[in-house]
DNA sequence: CGCCACTTTGAGTAGTGTCAATGCTGGTGG
DNA sequence: CCACCAGCATTGACACTACTCAAAGTGGCG
């Protein structure tokens, strides 16, 4: 039996594996389905509008993904870490649909999609799992889309850097900060200029301190009441939702 | 064996039946699993940060997704119609993350988490059915989320029109629009005024006529090279995707 | 008829974008 | 070693888009 291409649990694809409905030898076919590859800061895993042969799944490192308009303008969807799977968009069309950008040493387990499906047929625990990650990221991109849509410069900033701690951190003070004040910009629907003064202005607002690649969080408390208050429906309004039959 | 609650094509969970591998005993217990509901227009389906019990699939009819900050800001995610499926969200969550509401007569099949995992693990086709829609949910998300935060008010207005259309549609001149101003700028990012000034402006240029409740394209072609040219990857670059293994 | 919600339009302004100049840093090559 | 360069960040001056506030018009419905 060949040996695995992946090994850790942060791989999506690696727990077909664990799933205790198969036998050793589809084990070892879905085993030999993977293929592993590494990747430096700057490289692309795929570019918007190639043909989508592969899913990827993120094992280590941090990749950005972006759509863009054909005058250059270009929007980062967002930033994807380990255990995260990239690609999805090719189980309805036949091409990428955004690029996807190293921002750090990546290593990736990929598959085919025609043996991702075969995958899947046989082994339901692996689509539970990839409903999930696409769950997962489909409300990482509505949480963006109420952000942009509905939030201001320093709103948008103040949140962008909170998505930088640990889910429910408040001790944490120094994180690192992989993207340029260009791709900051490029995620929240800003200018580079506007982003460089909003951090400005935090910084003489003692609220953070920024060094070159991480940013320092002097004030947790202010800056989440700057991020504008996460939703919780506030209208009380009449609750019926009524349903006839 | 009991009448299936829902017999159109358009819903999700009904192709459970269809599976070839499911015994006549499985498809009538997944039948008994639905149930069918409908809703008047501007009813609630389900509320943003309500517990999440059930799966919606539309069969008929269409509903506004829409997400808020506490202080009363809110922004709709999208509008989805006949075949798609609602409250995805709680394969992860427990609750319900945006509010669904009825923008026109409704007809839903819904079914509980618990008994939707049992027919996913039994029935391989209908995961990659929800695989798939969820996928395009996700697509569909990501170009909102490319329009708010690179296009102008303009752009957006003209670009919102457009998907009022069939795809691929050159013909068509009268479409229905159900969506007020101020909803159209709450999918925007923009202000009613806004909205309300640019569709003015749009009529003045003889690119749109606007009635109650429908809109009349008057010259696609201009309508099209308003909204921002879509993407297909204009930078030449070095599409060097170097992989190390 | 009068009320209410929705829409349109105007005037003034705040917030971002644009353009341009400067400074900083790290890398390259002489 | 230093000079030079390219990319990134910062800052200022200015322009302009889109927001705010306000008023008036429109249409449906009790």
């Amino acid at each position: 039996m060949t040996s695995c291409a992946c090994e850790i649990n942060a791989c999506v694809l690696c727990e077909a594996r664990l799933y205790p409905g198969l036998t050793a030898e589809q084990v070892c076919r879905i085993r030999n389905m993977l293929i592993r590859e590494t990747y430096h800061a700057g490289d692309v895993l795929f570019w918007e509008a190639d043909a989508a042969t592969f899913l990827f799944a993120l094992r280590d490192g941090q990749v950005k993904l972006i759509r863009s308009l054909s005058d250059g303008r270009q929007q980062i969807m967002r930033l994807s870490i380990a255990g995260q799977i990239l690609g999805t968009e090719a189980f309805n069309d036949k091409t990428y649909n955004r690029t996807a950008t190293a921002l750090t040493e990546v290593n990736t387990c990929k598959i085919r999609y025609q043996d991702l499906l075969q995958v899947i047929e046989q082994n339901p625990a692996v689509s539970l799992r990839v409903i999930q990650a696409l769950t997962h990221e489909l409300m990482q991109a509505e949480t963006l889309i109420r952000d942009l849509g509905l939030k201001t410069a320093p709103e948008k900033v103040a949140t962008f850097v909170l998505t930088l701690l640990p889910p429910c951190d408040n001790q944490t003070v120094e994180v690192p900060l992989l993207l340029s004040r260009r791709e900051m910009a490029e995620m929240l629907g800003l200018t580079e200029e506007t982003v460089s003064r909003v951090m400005a202005e935090f910084h003489r607002k003692k609220i953070i301190e920024t060094g070159k690649g991480t940013i320092r969080l002097l004030h947790h408390a202010l800056l989440r009441s700057l991020a504008g208050h996460e939703s919780s429906m506030p209208q009380a309004g009449n609750r019926n939702s009524q349903s006839v039959n």
